[in-house]
RNA sequence: GCCGGAGUGGUGGAAUUGGUAGACACAAGAGACUUAAAAUCUCUCGGGUCUUCGACCCGUGCCGGUUCGAGUCCGGCCUUCGGCACCA
């Protein structure tokens, strides 16, 4: 029996046993309710990162407390194996991505072992083999049969040089990030899952994301980006042609006095002359600070009042929203103002202020006088709302009904239409790169595209295959898989070179890991309503980093519902609840010779390379390139995973940024070794009496089952007072930081409390057992270790989780606070459970209140329930 | 510019529905133990005033309001972080 904690021995020992006994296996129980915890699965860097360490720590609280609470649990891991940085190792170093991404799933496997995390090992998903990518190419299918996945023309960044397509990461201040190179714009056969088929549908599910962060689901409805408005055409004077625009205010339709087209809008080749002024503002046009335009020399005419309006391109058009042409108002929207003011063309007020009602009472009373609410119409546009001036028949209207009626009229007069515009475009999902999966479609000469048979599947990625770091996708020399009969005619044909973007293999993961044994199989999911997919989804919480707001978490929503409509899924939304953590934050520190150090290269404030004054920088998050990082295996080895957890779960709310610091660390060792002493004090007596006590058959689970003493009275209350509060703390929010303060406090009393009587020993004991138990889910080696020690059977990750009694939780006495006039005066100590009477009485007979009230007058007393009185006088 | 957070001691952070501001920890200081140090344990720890025990005053970014009572609610600002960004 070790005396002393010695967090190696401890943790390698329970990871064994666990292990050993397969004790977080997934056990699939329909008679007990069932809880899915997930936490967003690494891509294989090769080692974990604090930001991991803090992700998976939360998620295993989360794992472990509901198991202990009676769920049958899913808490799976796996890999997002398929990716840039495996194919840049293989043109580095010479490494086959897939060698050099299975040797890191390896060790990042190992360190996670090393953190003791319950996770179920047999439901591994691993997402470079042909077993999970072969699903793929099913969705994929699956999608092409319904039109979901289309191929069409777009622009790409393209460096000629390397003769790829480069992802928007990769372009740096428009250059290639290896070369170096010009990137152009290229308009390339892209292959798109569509997405915007489902806008309307992503967006009205927002609204039922109640167990998601409100920013997270604002992200998201922005980035799906609504819009109602009406597309209209104009016609070109002198021409056959219209141009249609779109608008969100119809109400401003008659202060528009021109007409702007983006560069890349149809038209534009058609209307400029000047060809090599049209290709200067195409080529400037996205990254342009400025607003530039060019005169086409043609005039459209407004509908609304039949004025002939110049036409012009604009860089600030863009193509892809809406029809890519807009009509300006210069006076009510911000953009067309400069605009306007650039080029010298009309501005007409259309939109007056509405004067400051009298209904808005007291405020706007007081807000008008020191600035005028009519702003000057030459100094910025009036982009709000109001009456409508110089607008024909519908002068008069506020803004709003003038919308409603100038649609209808439009509509009427068959002039445009009303529609509805989205931000969110289609889903790009072809990759120039080797490392991911095969889009399974095979061109044929005579046929077209075909898709590859659904039995043909998986189509695998080829291993055979040169990096030569020249760019282009090394597929493209693939002689063998590149060859295929066509499935239409059996004709000579080629496969698809193009690999899927890795988001897809995200999307849909945490279907996967609902297989046993990760046996993914969703065809017989089509028929049978038992499939083990219907009992696990959906997953009751995700844990990740906010970075994935938008994108992951976006996709995953949108597979989600081409899942239920291909048949494999009954429900909507994929994650009921979302976490999302804050990141892993430290101090920086810089050396003016040697720019940023690493924490351990920095003594007493010196450079130990140069020995010159350090300039402490900001707290930001941790990165390499700022150097302000902490290996977790260190932190491992030196303090041990359980202290690595407890303390990244202690020092801020989940939720929050958590700032690194070593003396904190060190604090949450100290807690443990607190722990661990105080049971080795008592060990023998605990073990012993305690034991005998409790196998009395009656807990000591109320002071008056036995004649306690009034300290141990005190600490069957603290125990179970702690009991509630770190249970209550994990439901509400998972405030761990609060929880883990709750079972510190009942620590600091149970160091205090001396045991001399048998019964004292058994309330010790039952302390001591709570304390482990509670602390189980965020250090479970330790509390394992000590739950063995004081003669329990090992295993107290599937105890049942302690409950509380909410008679024995109660204090006898509180604490009144007294206040006079809203300001504490006194506090006295009364007996729970005195009605307002009794407390009024209790408070004015008290010296120090009836000296303060001498010779006043009492108007009012307020009570509030065994907590507060009021006296106003 | 738009959207979303956040401003509380020297620091990280506590404070159910408005009801004792600063739980718990870190750092710091003092003491005990020790030949000494580390570890451990005990005490102090928002600011100020006063004659002490103790008492009183001020204090949750700023200004105002509601209320018996505001860190919490309302109105108006300031600062800061994150996201999107010429989306018509």
């Amino acid at each position: 029996m070790e005396e002393r904690y010695d967090p190696q021995h401890v943790e390698l020992k329970w990871q064994g046993y666990w292990s050993g006994k397969g004790l977080y296996r997934t056990a699939t129980d329909p008679g007990r309710k069932k809880f899915y915890c997930l936490e967003m699965f690494p891509y294989p860097s090769g080692k974990i990162h604090m930001g991991h360490v803090r992700n998976y720590a939360i998620g295993d609280v989360i794992a472990r407390y509901k198991r202990m609470r009676g769920f049958t649990v899913l808490h799976p891991m796996g890999w997002d194996a398929f990716g840039l940085p495996a194919e840049n190792a293989a043109i580095k170093q010479g490494v086959h991505p897939a060698k050099w991404t299975y040797e890191n799933i390896a060790s990042m496997k190992k360190q996670l072992n090393r953190m003791g995390l319950s996770y179920d090992w047999d439901r591994e998903v691993t997402t470079c083999s042909p077993d999970y990518y072969r699903w793929n190419q099913w969705f994929f299918l699956k999608m092409f049969e319904r039109g979901l996945a289309y191929k069409k023309a777009s622009f790409v960044n393209w460096c000629d040089s390397c003769m790829t397509v480069l992802a928007n990461e990769q372009v740096i201040d428009g250059k290639c990030w290896r070369c170096d190179s010009l990137v152009v714009q290229k308009q390339l056969e892209q292959w798109f899952f569509k997405i915007t088929e489902y806008a309307q549908e992503l967006l009205d599910g927002c609204d039922r994301l109640k167990g998601w962060p409100e920013n997270v689901v604002a992200m998201q409805r922005n980035w799906i980006g609504k819009s109602e408005g009406v597309e209209m055409d104009f016609a070109l004077d002198g021409m056959d042609d219209t141009i249609r625009i779109f608008t969100t205010r119809p109400d401003t339709l008659w202060g528009a006095t021109f007409v702007c087209i983006a560069p890349a809008h149809p038209l534009s080749e058609r209307l400029v002359a000047d060809k090599a002024a049209l290709k200067a503002i195409k080529e400037k046009s996205g990254e342009a600070e400025e607003k530039e335009g060019l005169f086409t020399g043609h005039y459209a005419i407004n509908p609304m009042n039949r004025e002939k309006i110049p036409v012009y391109v604009a860089n600030f058009v863009l193509m892809e929203y809406g029809t890519g042409a807009i009509m300006s108002v210069p006076a009510h929207d911000q953009r067309d103002f400069e605009f306007a003011k650039k080029y010298g063309l009309t501005i007409r007020v259309v939109i007056a202020p509405e004067q400051p009602s009298a209904v808005g009472g007291q405020q706007s009373a007081e807000n008008a006088s020191p600035q005028s609410p009519v702003p000057d119409p030459l100094e910025s546009a009036f982009e709000e709302e109001g009456i409508l001036v110089n607008s024909g028949q519908f002068t008069g209207l506020k803004s709003g009904p003038a919308r409603a009626e100038i649609g209808e009229f439009i509509e009427g007069r068959g002039l445009g239409k009303r529609v509805v515009n989205f931000k969110i475009r289609d889903w790009g999902i072809s990759r120039q790169r080797y490392w991911g999966t095969p889009i399974p479609v095979i061109y044929c000469a005579a046929c077209g595209i075909v898709p590859v048979h659904e039995e043909d599947l998986p189509v695998i990625l080829p291993e055979d295959v040169k990096f030569s770091g020249k760019g282009g996708s090394p597929l493209l020399e693939a002689r063998d898989f590149l060859k295929v009969s066509c499935p239409r005619c059996g004709g000579e044909a080629r496969r698809e070179t193009d690999t899927m973007d890795t988001f897809v293999d995200s999307s849909w993961y945490f279907v996967a890991y609902c297989f046993d044994k990760g046996k993914i199989d969703f065809i017989p999911a089509l028929r049978e309503p038992r499939s083990p997919v219907h009992y696990w989804m959906p997953v009751d919480q995700y844990i990740g980093g906010v970075e994935h707001a938008v994108l992951h978490l976006l996709y995953s929503r949108f597979f989600t519902r081409v899942m239920r409509d291909i048949g494999i899924l009954d429900l909507d939304e994929p994650f009921t609840n979302l976490l999302t953590q804050g990141m892993v934050c430290m101090e920086t520190y810089k050396c003016p010779n040697h720019d940023w150090l690493f924490p351990e290269e920095v003594k007493e404030g010196k450079c130990t390379l140069c020995g010159s004054e350090v300039v402490k920088g900001r707290v930001e998050k941790m990165s390499k390139s700022r150097k302000n990082v902490v290996d977790p295996d260190y932190l491992i080895n030196r303090y041990g995973a359980d202290t690595a957890r407890l303390f990244s779960l202690f020092a801020a709310p989940p939720e929050k940024g958590l700032e690194w610091s070593d003396s904190g660390v060190e604090g949450a060792y100290r807690f443990l070794n607190r722990i661990w002493g105080l049971v080795y004090k008592n060990l023998e007596r605990i073990r012993g009496e305690g034991q005998r006590a409790i196998g009395t058959g009656k807990s000591i689970d109320s002071p008056t089952a036995y004649r306690l003493s009034p300290a141990a009275s005190q600490l069957v209350r603290k125990t179970h007072q702690t009991i509630k509060r770190v249970t209550t703390d994990i439901e509400r929010e998972y405030h761990f930081n609060t929880a883990i303060a709750g079972l510190m406090e009942l620590v600091n009393d149970l160091s205090a409390f001396q045991a001399s009587t048998d019964e004292d020993l058994a309330v010790l004991r039952q302390a001591v057992e709570t304390v482990l138990l509670l602390l189980s889910p965020f250090s479970p080696h330790i509390a394992e270790e000590l739950w063995e020690a004081i003669g329990n059977s090992p295993g107290i990750s599937l105890r049942a989780w302690p409950e509380w009694d909410e008679e024995t939780a109660r204090e006898e006495e509180i604490e009144l606070v007294i206040q006079i006039n809203g300001k504490v005066r006194a506090k006295v100590m009364v007996p729970q459970g005195l009605s307002d009477e009794e407390i009024k009485e209790k408070t004015l007979a008290e010296q120090k209140i009836r000296e303060i009230l001498e010779g006043r007058a009492v108007k009012k007393i307020f009570v509030v329930k065994s907590r507060l009185v009021n006296i106003v006088i």
